[in-house]
DNA sequence: CAGTGGTCTAGACCACCAC
DNA sequence: TGGTGGTCTAGACCACTGC
């Protein structure tokens, strides 16, 4: 097990890893157990715990206390960025029929549910949206999304509550056509998107709801809707476990 | 150093960290060897050793063996996705104009050398340049970047043969106005930008040049450029690591 | 040579689950 | 109750750095 210069935790997990790949240790099923692994490879248990916690910051494995160490079944999920806020992509409200899309097309059930609170906004969302010291009153519409019941996606849409107030952007049923086409009658049309992507540790809250495996890291994309004057009005943060989804971008190439 | 129910080594990294972020282990400076940091709080090396590695893994500290761990300056580079190819970002040869405002932005000196090799295409780049089997000749185009010296970007092209080879594509040097212009002039303009961006945990050689301590992940970018009609021309492989960077992206939005 | 971090083990105690 | 993983320690050996 040892021989070469490689931590043996770090052979062990290269070893895991290239076991569930290869389809040895199928999704859904259980790994040996640590002290069965300890015995196989001729190395304590606390090596094997380690080797193992590095396959659970990658989140290969989800371990469950008092069961075992089970194998991650991990679609990953394509998040079309610009397609999903055009007018087709989204009956229903909210971007609802966008996500929806995003998961049918894995063949799995999507869900999701809205809250919906008043609120002044935290200092980086006040920054986002220029808003002034005292004009901080904000319309945060907080999805909680799934995929056959499992959470994939924590996104909270902060609007300036001068904009919001009293509309049907503060209901949690935001119409047919989703908030992009209330901001629209409102006056408040989008029409220019920004988004930002960066990936940081997870913090607690989003480690319990994502069902992260501690160490895994997340994605975080800022998304900023703007009129044609120059006004943000809209800031939607996403947040999805970064190991299970891809982003994608497109463009026009001007010359 | 217990009385929580979270482990003492997560304890004892969110202490590291919130010293890290408030400034007092200051950037460049060796934090208290794992002996000493066991003796002030209370636990043994190993358990030392096993904070300090979340931190490392994050991406905050860096550890020189036989001289200590060292807080790590971590200014996040910024990297304009859209703008990027436009005509007035790109003066210098390839994107190197735009590398160049990005780094410079944060007040550090770029710096970059590409090199050039001619190779059957590995299977996924085949795949997202629609190459058939007996067509997988391309050209490489491998770019390692820098800031003050760090390495801190590893991108690499791949165009086709029968569209590169034997032109300026196929140079170290790509000339004015970079491989954009080139292709331009080689009547297979890029009409269509797309970028898919993934997290995953960095390869042997990724980790040695970006100098990756161990289980930082990295984010992939797959770039492609498509012409007007509809062929995919080029691809390139951008890799960065994850807690590094931010991609911004923006496009309008058709109502 | 003394000091740094990298790793490993044996043994232990705990919380949790299934039977 | 026995099996699972989570964690911790004491002690050890190693490779590397800087003096």
């Amino acid at each position: 097990m040892s021989l070469e210069k490689r931590s043996q935790y770090r052979q062990l997990a290269d070893m895991l890893r290239s076991a569930i790949e290869s389809g040895e240790y199928a999704p859904g099923s259980l790994l040996p157990s640590e002290p069965d692994l300890a015995a196989r490879y001729g190395v304590s248990r606390p090596t094997v715990n380690r080797a193992v916690s590095i396959l659970r910051a990658e989140g290969l494995v989800r371990v469950e206390r008092g069961r075992g160490t089970i194998v991650t079944e991990l679609p990953v999920i394509t998040r079309a960025s610009v397609t999903r806020y055009q007018r087709d992509q989204r009956e229903g409200s909210g971007a609802r029929g966008a996500f929806d899309h995003e998961i049918r097309a894995l063949g799995l059930l999507p869900r999701s549910d809205t809250e919906v609170v008043a609120m002044p906004a935290p200092a980086a969302i006040a920054g986002a949206l220029g808003l002034a010291d005292d004009q901080r009153e904000v319309i945060a519409r907080r999805r909680r999304m799934y995929a056959n019941d499992v959470p994939v996606q924590l996104a909270t849409s902060y609007i300036p509550a001068d904009i919001a107030a009293g509309t049907r952007l503060a209901d949690v049923d935001s119409g047919p056509g989703g908030i992009i086409s209330r901001f629209a009658e409102l006056g408040h049309a989008q029409a220019r998107i920004t988004e930002t992507v960066r990936v940081r540790r997870a913090a607690e809250d989003e480690q319990d709801f994502l069902r992260l495996e501690d160490d895994q890291p997340v994605m975080e994309i800022w998304h900023t809707g703007w009129t044609a004057a120059g006004r943000p009005v809209e800031v939607c943060v996403h947040v999805v476990a970064a190991y299970r989804w891809s982003l994608d971008y497109e463009w026009p190439l001007a010359d």
